[in-house]
DNA sequence: AACTGTGAAGTTTTTCACAGCC
DNA sequence: GGCTGTGAAAAACTTCACAGTT
């Protein structure tokens, strides 16, 4: 039932699964047995076509003249993506940012568990009577390996992010999520995706400007003046 | 010079400028006075075709035979951006994922400042022995207002998310940057970036995992045993 | 010779529009 | 009648290929 030959999917299809599945868990908790892609796409601004297209990359979920069972395509969209079981990933860097990721509560709903961190050597840190273990960035390849983790997340300074990614590597970790400013050079089969706040940011400003501009722009045209 | 009628750019196109910017900066402060397309595009794993073409979207930056010069088009950029002077932009939300943000060091090199701190209730938080005034949430417009801030990251969790959005629009807000698990419903002309953790990471799992299954088809189109 | 700037071609992604099913 | 699933059309975006400049 599930096909997965990601070569014709659209990458942004993957994305929109995940939020799909967000969207639908919560309204399953709701108690919301039946919902149709209209409902669901004006939920989470997206087009109805989009929801069905994306979905029927990968089978046939719903019931025409009905709609989709939120709960079978909960546990349809978590096979999809593979987070019908827990997955361990690390960090490493626990500074400001990656220990407010260490502590963060919403992994959890996600299947997603931060379950091993690293820095430049090992040490133990306490937060509400929890102590976490960090582990030396030396051990990094002896525990990933040990754990089976495939993810890390990289929380590190710019300068140490490469070498982080090279040990990851290494280390035979799948996919990295990345929060240092800089591109990460690792070979095609590991993904990377970079969480980059300020460029984020920066692009938020062009359009924040952008929006002024066009207004000057609409007024001049209206014959106003300034 | 500039010209900047975003309707044709691609969106895609204005992250990475921001990229580019982050890049160039370094390379400028390197003393690196001219880089060609190739050259920059390795370093940031683009095409050099896309790095000329998005450039083009703003105008003529390079020299032909030569290359750019790293320091004009850093101000270049900036200007493009608007990042050229110095932004203010406000917080809600002060956990600790907010406060992480908070107190961020990476910001002051893209001319952004976290200068505004709200939550629910006032008071005054300590680092390092700065100090950080945290501002009532209902006191969001009055002050944003008063520093004419534009730019807004929303912290809170995933319940109060769309109640500080609909504050910051009313309070003139042009753009958001969500750090909430949700779908924010705003105006038009109000702008919203996602950084959710949870999707990116499962989306990462769906391509970690879609490696292995490739590993599997291929080793057993290749008459292999598992 | 080296490198940019850019129409045109190609590719990817989204939207349309409608057949098919409940 | 209401809603899904999906080829086909349209739109968006990227890459090609080459003219133009230093």
């Amino acid at each position: 039932m599930v096909s997965s030959d990601s070569s014709y999917i659209p990458s942004e299809a993957i994305g929109r699964i995940a939020l799909y599945l967000q969207s639908l868990k919560r309204l399953s908790s709701e108690n919301i047995n039946t919902i149709s892609s209209n409902q669901i796409a004006n939920l989470l601004n997206v087009s109805p076509e989009q929801f069905r297209k994306d979905l029927s990359y990968f089978g046939e979920f719903g019931k025409r003249g009905v709609g989709y069972e939120t709960k079978t395509l909960v546990k349809e969209l978590e096979s999809i993506l593979s987070v019908d079981s827990l997955w361990e990933v690390a960090i490493v860097g626990v500074g400001r940012l990656g220990s407010a990721l260490l502590h963060y509560q919403g992994f959890t709903d996600s299947n997603i568990k931060i379950s091993t961190a690293f820095d430049l050597t090992e040490s133990v840190i306490e937060n509400d009577g929890k102590y976490f273990e960090i582990n030396a960035i030396s051990d990094f390849k002896k525990i990933v390996k040990r754990k089976h983790i495939k993810i890390c997340l990289i929380c590190v300074p710019e300068n140490m992010a490469q070498e982080v990614a090279d040990i990851a590597v290494d280390s035979g970790i799948k996919a990295i999520l990345n929060f240092a400013p800089v591109v990460l050079k690792v070979p095609e089969h590991v993904h990377v995706s970079n969480m980059e706040m300020c460029r984020e940011i920066q692009r938020l400003i062009f359009y924040a400007n952008q929006s002024k501009a066009k207004n000057i722009k609409q007024l001049m045209s209206e014959g106003k003046d300034l």
